[in-house]
RNA sequence: GGUGCCAUCGCCAAGUGGUAAGGCCGCAGCCUGCAAAGCUGCUAUCCCCAGUUCAAAUCUGGGUGGCACCUCCA
């Protein structure tokens, strides 16, 4: 298995560092608000990338945190009169059930920084006590970033340049304008947690490499987890800061590896929530089927950017749909499992820092000869069991094809709509008999205006929504 | 201003030194009562210029054009 490692900038042959198993931590979400396409992006990066590490047969361990305290929220809940519970509760809810919605299994692992507050006091202890964060008078508590020699090496920044250039306004209680806070002491009455530093609020940083300690680093290792991911934009600051607290506070590096997944942007326009152009999957998944949007979000590379828009958008259903036609063909028959030479390729070409278009190639190559030797030789036993076999591999290292096929193309049409269609095929196929064509095309006209198309075959008439 | 990324057929998109995968669209054909679905065939020399090399879309230099991060962000 190959991983593009984003810090190095190079392929890199993925070693673990326990033989056979893996460690993945990945920034989740901060829930205050709707999931986006991006961080439907994100997550199913990673949930490919479990399924291609599973495939290669090593014993996944993935955790995904869920940061429930951050100043949006605290606003949030004050403006709508809630409690941050309130808050964080609904929206992780919807969260869960978006992801499961375009097919994203739950990670091992989903920390959240409310129940996380005792590693990041332990941690920030050991920076204090270690001399890389110090205490300003407000009580704040910053992380010293000229402490550590190696600040900057995740992003390779230039540090005169980031002083000279940064936007923010520096506190002058800071050392460093680059330096970051680790707990910000809160003395206006609003939402705090006790700390030994005061009352206040963790930084965010902080909670990533707090719960990173806690829940997935080995003791005696040189790399805290193997694989680090998270969107592009969080390698700076973010995953710069984290490296940090995490390199100067344990005895430990944070990752050996470092994924970074591109941008979703809409229409050619950057999607941010500055702009207010935001996309939430929850108004995707009113207008397209999640596995479409699954199917789509995934058809790039996940390092690209990615421009969502809707021509792009059928064009990938379309090449799903033919997984889900072939699906169809061999609908009812015992599902296979032999290995085959495909699903040997197909690993081949994931393992390749996941490599989607070779694998999809392969797999549009698959249905064609699987649809080809069935329109030649029907009967050929062994190909459908090896055909079976891969659709079945195709479902567990994708997640593609999961549905039952006669659903996927009827999703969204109603009973009544249903009832109405079977009684017009009934009707067509009485007239078809008597090779009374010109009623059996007036009644396939009278089936497309509801949105219907369908298709005679041996085994008779299907139909699905156009 | 700093740092970094990208530029491949109408559209999406692999390939990163050995002579251009795949999908969508389009055209022609097979199949079909006709369709649909499926199958077959056809369609690019890789932004521009210069260089390195027996050989470059792939490496180097210079242009041009996009984009991202440096601020909450996946």
């Amino acid at each position: 298995m190959y991983i593009f490692d984003s810090v190095q900038k190079i392929k890199r042959l993925f070693t673990p560092q326990n033989e056979g198993k893996v460690s993945l931590y990945v920034c989740g979400p901060t829930v205050y608000d709707d999931a986006h396409l991006g961080h439907a992006k994100s997550a199913l990066v990673f949930d490919l990338l479990t399924r291609v590490l599973k495939a290669n047969g090593y014993a996944v361990t993935y955790a995904r945190n869920i940061t429930d305290i951050d100043d949006k929220i605290i606003k949030k809940a004050q403006e709508q009169n809630k409690t941050i519970k309130e808050i964080t509760e609904f929206y992780t809810e919807a969260f869960h059930k978006e992801m499961q919605s375009i097919g994203v299994s739950r990670p091992d692992l989903e920390p959240k920084a409310t129940e996380s507050l005792d590693a990041m006091f332990t941690l920030i202890q050991k920076l204090i006590d270690s001399n890389h964060a110090y205490k300003t008078e407000d009580g704040d508590v910053y992380f010293d970033t000229s402490s550590d020699s190696e600040y900057l090496s995740l992003s390779k920044r230039v540090q005169e340049e980031e002083e000279k250039q940064n936007r923010v306004e520096s506190s002058s209680a800071k050392k460093n304008s680059a330096d970051f806070a680790l707990w910000k002491s809160v003395k206006d009455g609003s939402i705090t947690f006790d700390s030994p530093f005061g009352a206040g609020r963790p930084g965010w940083h902080v909670e990533c490499s707090a719960m990173i300690e806690k829940h997935l680093a080995l003791p005696h290792a040189k790399f805290a987890v193997d694989i680090h991911g998270g969107g592009a934009d969080l390698l700076f600051p973010h995953h710069e800061n984290e490296a940090a607290q995490t390199r100067c506070g344990t005895n430990h590096a944070l990752a050996n590896y470092w994924m970074h997944n591109g941008f979703v942007n809409i229409d050619g326009e950057k999607m941010s929530k500055s702009l207010g152009n935001s996309f939430f999957l929850k108004d995707a998944l009113k207008v397209y089927d999640g596995e479409v949007l699954r199917f789509y979000l995934l058809s790039t590379h996940y390092r690209s950017n990615f421009n969502f828009n809707e021509e792009d958008l059928q064009s990938a259903k379309k090449r799903l749909d033919k997984i889900y036609r072939l699906k169809k063909r061999l609908f009812g028959l015992a599902c296979g499992t032999e290995k085959t030479l495909f699903q040997e390729e197909l690993l081949k070409a994931l393992s390749d820092d996941l490599n989607i278009s070779n694998s999809l190639a392969l797999i549009d190559a698959m249905i064609t000869h699987a649809n080809e030797t069935l329109d030649t030789a029907g009967k050929h036993k062994e190909l459908k069991a090896q055909t079976l076999s891969n659709l079945g591999y195709i479902e567990e290292v994708l997640g593609f094809g999961m549905k039952n096929p006669f659903e996927y193309f009827q999703s969204g049409v109603d009973e009544t709509t249903k009832a109405k269609i079977t009684e017009l095929i009934f009707q067509r196929d009485e007239a078809k008999k008597i090779k009374d064509f010109i009623t059996s095309d007036r009644i396939r006209d009278e089936i497309l205006l509801y949105g219907i198309g369908i298709m005679d075959t041996p085994q008779g008439t299907f139909w699905e929504k156009v």
